[in-house]
DNA sequence: TTGAAAGCGCTAACAA
DNA sequence: TTGTTAGCGCTTTCAA
């Protein structure tokens, strides 16, 4: 019992220098080291100096695990995003992991898009971590997660949409109003014939109806949509543009729900020789980095996918400190930006 | 004392449901249900229906921040990832966190990239998980980093390169041979007068002077080699061909460092009216889904990303599991996609 | 400002 | 097969 201080190791340890070791060779508790690393206003001069040196010649690197368990906040949130390779939600993400990493958090990666019962798992998954926050791309649709979500107590921001009713925090922006503007859009433009090319998706659902319905306000009914499916790829936007006109010879403007879409549709109009913007109109949505240098650069949707991460990130952290979320609904908006690929001005 | 069991909550207590509270539900000692979780063959039939119950009707989710800090295994896997957004890496952390998953093991992301004191501080964020394993896209070069990773005893596995001197273990294909293979492909193709696009990037940099040296060994020197710098946009690649041409007039073949850069060379060769390939060969680099589908298609060289992050993810659950890894170094190899971009035969 | 004690929720080790 | 005990490494609580 004299050596208290220079018992070995216990079995169990994993051999990592733990606070004790730092606390002893500064010659102080565990605790009082604890603070001069969490808290060093707490602390004198003269003890953080000698646990910073300790922790130099040690390279104590502190176990996030343990503290996360002693203190309920593991520091960590979580992202559920879909499995989408290229993805216009890459930016958020990006303006998400940064902020959060700026403020001392980590990001944690879940994919969705798979079964309900891998949705499941994952949610599982992502509560048992303990996260301080969550972020979900899209609107969580009523169900056993949402109210699994709701039940765990976690702050949760749901994104890239409108609700009514969220779960928790929201930062997005209306989907419907997207439709009904490029509708209009066209319609000032002088298009007569509107398409859609679209994929399987609720969003895009929801810009389609909107769209159809605007544009028939503005007297241009018999809107033509082609629904791609799953695969919203190049690929499907080319043969997307073949079945348009298959079925509608005289369409002049289609908006596709996607960029890479787009580039398919326009890909496809220029292998058939059919001018853009002159004879017609293509809309992408996303505003993907590199469509605006394409020939011709792609009129398309802007979302500020990044601001979207931001502002999610501040909310996330706000609420996992206690402290008042500003505001915990936000609508980011739109534009539309107008470059070749759209007509030019009333005939 | 009568009322251990009944003894209210700490103040401490998060107030989630725990282990305990299942266990005492279902009439057994923690341990047990905890075994009844984890290792279901050790435990009674009986024992195992009863906390199954226990646990659909508590909704308890386990906190695997204290398993992870009793077992010293986290099941957390790190992935250090660069920052670009579009980026050819997604395929890999897409394999790379699905079969994680199945395997019940999440991924936590950080981003590489930035400047060396936020290296330094994301590794240290990084070994403060504990994480189980770390997968790095790249090759940690020798320092302050490596060091320390060295020192942590993590596993770690390294990826798309290869190098005789990995930190641990490695998953790639060699750079040098992709220049000497597409010079290769260049001048079997009939193509006398090369020059290189490039981004700012030590894989880029032996693409390219391995392609110089094999060029020079088919006859073909005075190869010219443009570096657009950080910036591997569309735009830059386009801007690169415009000065590829001032430089070099009867440039007949041109290697991409990425599709991206490619697709720009693509779209300013359309615009000075250069035909591909018969005046102009292109090849890019990585196979980005929506290449194929171009007009003119992209030829490019194909790295199979998703095998890569099955490979590494079998890897570090191999070592954190204590089971022998069957090939700790792994060359995946890669493959020159020939499509429409570069000349059909020789002339 | 500093420290002792007591957990956080779970599992390894040992015992029955 | 089941349970008891004793931590994992940290931080909260309370006291000095």
């Amino acid at each position: 019992m004299a050596d208290k201080e220079t018992a070995k190791r216990s079995r169990r340890s994993s051999g990592a220098i733990t606070l004790r070791d730092v606390a002893k060779l500064a010659g102080v508790a565990p605790i009082t080291a604890s603070r001069a690393l969490n808290t060093p206003d707490q602390v004198s001069e003269v003890v953080l100096k000698k646990v910073k040196e300790a922790v130099e010649r040690t390279g104590y690197v502190p176990n996030r695990l343990a503290g996360g368990l002693a203190s309920a906040r593991s520091r960590l949130i979580a992202a559920i995003v879909p499995s989408t390779v290229i993805s216009v939600f890459n930016e958020t993400i990006e303006a998400l992991n940064g902020t959060l990493f700026d403020a001392g958090y980590q990001l944690m990666l879940g994919q969705s898009g798979y079964s309900p019962a891998r949705a499941e798992m994952l949610l599982e998954a992502v509560i048992g971590r303990r996260p301080d926050g969550i972020f979900i791309t899209g609107i969580l649709p009523p169900g056993k997660a949402r109210t699994r979500l709701l039940a765990s107590g976690i702050p949760v921001v749901e994104t890239w949409d409108l609700t009514p009713t969220p779960i928790d925090m929201l930062v997005g922006f209306s989907h419907s109003q997207i439709g009904h503007d490029v509708a209009q859009f066209f319609s000032k433009k002088g298009c007569r014939h509107l398409a859609i090319v679209r994929a399987e998706d609720e969003r895009a659902d929801r810009r389609t109806r909107a769209f159809i319905e605007a544009a028939a306000t503005y007297g241009l009914g018999g809107v033509h949509v082609e629904n791609v499916g799953a695969l919203r790829t190049l690929r499907s936007g080319r043969q997307a543009l073949a079945n348009v006109l298959a079925a509608k010879p005289q369409v002049d403007a289609v908006f596709c729900s996607s960029d890479l879409l787009a580039m398919g549709v326009l890909t496809e109009a220029r292998v058939r020789h059919i001018s853009v913007p002159e004879q017609l109109s293509v809309m992408g949505f996303g505003d993907v980095p590199f469509v605006a240098d394409m020939v011709p650069a792609l009129s398309t949707v802007r979302i500020n996918g990044a601001q979207i991460g931001q502002i999610a990130a501040r909310n996330l952290m706000d609420r996992a400190e206690g402290r008042g979320v500003a505001q915990p609904m936000v609508d980011v908006g739109f534009s539309i930006i107008e470059r070749d690929s759209t007509a030019q001005g009333k005939p």
